[in-house]
RNA sequence: GGGCGUGUGGCCUAGCGGAUCAGGGCGAGGGGUUCCUAACCCCUCGAUCGCGGGUUCGAAUCCCGCCACGCCCGCCA
């Protein structure tokens, strides 16, 4: 049940090894990969190359020998083995087409099975300063994304949000909170807790840059005070802190949420300083053979992992770093969880290879914890700032991206064949997620490493390669499963009937979805969903296009097609679901 | 200065050692709806895969050098 293609790989690479071996040739490494689209076979080899020089012979020449040595009797999928040219071939048994079907007609087709593994990915941890903004929107969609795919591959999942709630940045809002007077700011952007408060968070640093020095030395001993009551466990203080950061947070979770981005838990940063686990952190590595005192603060010397530079882990004040409260947080996260995975920005490279370092030293098996990295999101003219008040609210953005898809559909009323009649509800609810959808999926659908340039116009495009384009063939699978349902139509698994180019394409594209969950997952590549998802739009759209079910030759390629059509429709759906994107029922 | 990342047609993007077409999309031009929703499909235009070397039977993909851009190199987070 894990999927056609996995099994026929299995068996592929089974019947070259024996085959190899038999002729007594190396086995070590087969070759066996995906041939281009116009080539009918489903897998080939291109082991002929390699093992042209220790035979003797040209690739073509052994690419025959190899193929007539494959026996592919003991198999169920796969058919026969050809040579072309210096490749052989793997060609499919019905049975392969018949087992994708009936897999496919599962309502959770592509789901790996369980592993038993409990997996925690921890995303977003935004410091609580104020509205998300777009440049920082890639780490919620990566990480949901993430997420979703490691769920749908088996893994038992927990989201983690890290709250920043122990750095200088809060005790500057706190401070900011707790002095300026609500008349003497500006009105809000939104009627939203997090658009409340960062005004104060605004207006205090920029009395800090502007106060006159007298001044800025009183407002930073305040700041100093609140952070060393932190760090002393001073329950007056973090109360104090509180206040600000649940606001400032229960808004951006409100954000966050339309995404849609939830969490299961969010865990303080300084948790893990009233529970004493930063000190016993400090303890531990002061007694390490790497801790070195200089300047009056402890250090590690990570030259010895390739670190220029020493780390400090203690201020000569005795408060920890953020570091050190994240070395805590991880040991934590290893006692509770198999693995833990991290979405972290670019900027947090450096910091994150020390961690792990120092994780390291603290005796910790760091192949657990798997950190991936994405590069920001920036506006023609630079970068965003929360504090600057500078960028893109996320509101702002799926704001304007739910009106223009409403826009779109309202303009397609008119031309609209299908005589469904969309309400107001449903209108309201195909823009909803078709705008969010065409968000998340324009910066889910590219590789995290590169960079991304904002610009409304890209951003919000409905045409092909994109959200919308996906969402489509759901909503012409529903189309067609619904017709049928009327018209007493009942699906079949029947691949003796499915036998035209379209038909045979759209069966190989859906067999490989298992597979594309499972190199996905591994390599933490929500994208690799995204292009595939976008393939399989391609290859149903032909489908539709030819192959008509309702108007089918007769009855029994009607179901035959029915069949393919409702794991089409699964197919598509756990694709978005994976990526976090609805899958509308009509457009 | 050092480290990491990115560089694919006018623009965006997939591929990251294998099939003398490097896939898609946007854009530009031309077609398609008495037939399951045209947010669709088909055709045409357009790429020395940043530059220069090297390894290999084979390189966009690996190695070296260079250039451009981004990020980092705090007792900030």
């Amino acid at each position: 049940m894990a999927g056609m293609f996995r099994e026929l790989r299995s068996e592929v690479e089974e019947a070259v090894e024996t085959a190899l071996s038999d002729l007594g040739l190396p086995t070590d490494d087969l070759g066996v990969e995906e041939p281009p689209e116009d080539v009918p076979a489903v897998l080939a080899s291109s082991v002929a190359f390699r093992l042209a020089g220790e035979v003797g012979a040209p690739p073509p020449k052994v690419a025959v020998d190899i193929a007539e040595e494959i026996d592919a009797t003991p198999y169920d999928y796969l058919e026969s083995a050809e040579p072309q040219g210096p490749y052989v071939n793997f060609f499919v048994s019905d049975a392969y087409y018949a087992e994708t079907v009936a897999a496919g007609r599962d309502a959770d087709y592509g789901s790996l099975p369980d592993t038993g593994k409990d997996v925690v990915v921890e995303h977003t941890s935004a410091n609580p300063t104020g509205p998300v903004h777009v440049g920082r929107a890639r780490n919620p969609i990566l990480g949901d994304s993430i997420a979703r795919l490691l769920d749908f591959a088996g893994n038992d999942v927990e989201r983690h949000y890290y709250v920043n709630d122990a750095g200088r940045q809060v005790a500057v809002f706190t401070w900011a909170y707790e002095t300026f007077e609500e008349s003497d700011l500006p009105d809000p952007e939104r009627d939203r807790s997090d658009y409340d408060l960062v005004r104060y968070y605004r207006r205090g640093n920029a009395y800090l840059e502007d106060a006159d020095e007298e001044d800025a030395a009183a407002a930073e001993e305040e700041i100093a005070e609140i952070m060393q009551g932190l760090e002393a466990g001073e329950e007056e203080t973090y109360e104090r802190v509180a206040v600000v950061v649940d606001q400032v947070l229960g808004g951006m979770r409100q954000s966050l949420e339309r995404l849609p981005a939830e969490f299961d838990e969010f865990v303080k940063e300084t948790s893990f300083i009233r529970g004493g686990e930063a000190d016993d952190v400090v303890d531990r590595l002061q007694a390490s053979e790497y801790a070195v005192y200089e300047d009056d603060a402890w250090q590690l010397d990570l030259s010895p992992f390739g670190f220029e530079k020493n780390l400090v882990f203690l201020r000569s004040d005795g408060t920890t770093l953020y570091t050190t409260r994240d070395l805590a947080h991880h040991e934590w996260k290893f006692e509770n969880y198999d693995e833990a995975v991290t979405v972290l920005g670019e900027d947090h490279k450096l910091q994150a290879e020390q961690l792990d370092a120092a994780l390291e030293i603290l005796g910790n098996d760091t192949s657990d914890l798997r950190q991936t990295f994405y590069s920001w999101v920036n506006l023609p003219e630079g970068g965003m700032s929360t504090r600057e008040g500078t960028g893109v609210d996320l509101d702002d953005l799926l704001d304007e991206s739910v009106a223009r898809a409403r826009e779109e559909v309202e303009e397609r009323l008119d031309s609209r064949i299908r005589d469904d009649e969309l309400d107001e509800d449903d209108i309201d609810r195909i823009a909803r997620q078709v705008g969010i959808g065409a968000v998340r999926y324009d910066i889910v659908s590219k590789q995290p490493t590169k960079g991304i340039t904002f610009e409304w116009e890209r951003a919000l495009d409905f045409e092909a390669q994109s959200a919308p384009y996906v969402q489509y063939v759901h909503a012409r699978c529903r189309g067609i499963l619904n017709e049928a349902e009327s018209a007493g139509i009942e699906a079949e698994t029947e691949i003796s009937l499915l036998d035209t180019d379209a038909e045979r394409d759209l069966l190989r594209v859906i067999a490989r979805f298992p597979a594309v969950i499972e190199e996905a997952a591994e390599d933490l590549e929500p994208h690799a969903v995204a292009t595939y998802v976008r393939e399989f739009a391609e290859t149903f759209n032909r489908f539709y296009r030819e192959c008509s079910v309702l108007n089918a030759e007769d009855d029994d390629v009607a179901a035959a097609r029915l069949g393919l059509v409702e794991a089409s429709r699964h197919t598509v759906a756990n694709a978005l679901s994976v990526l976090g994107i609805e899958a509308p029922k009509s457009m």
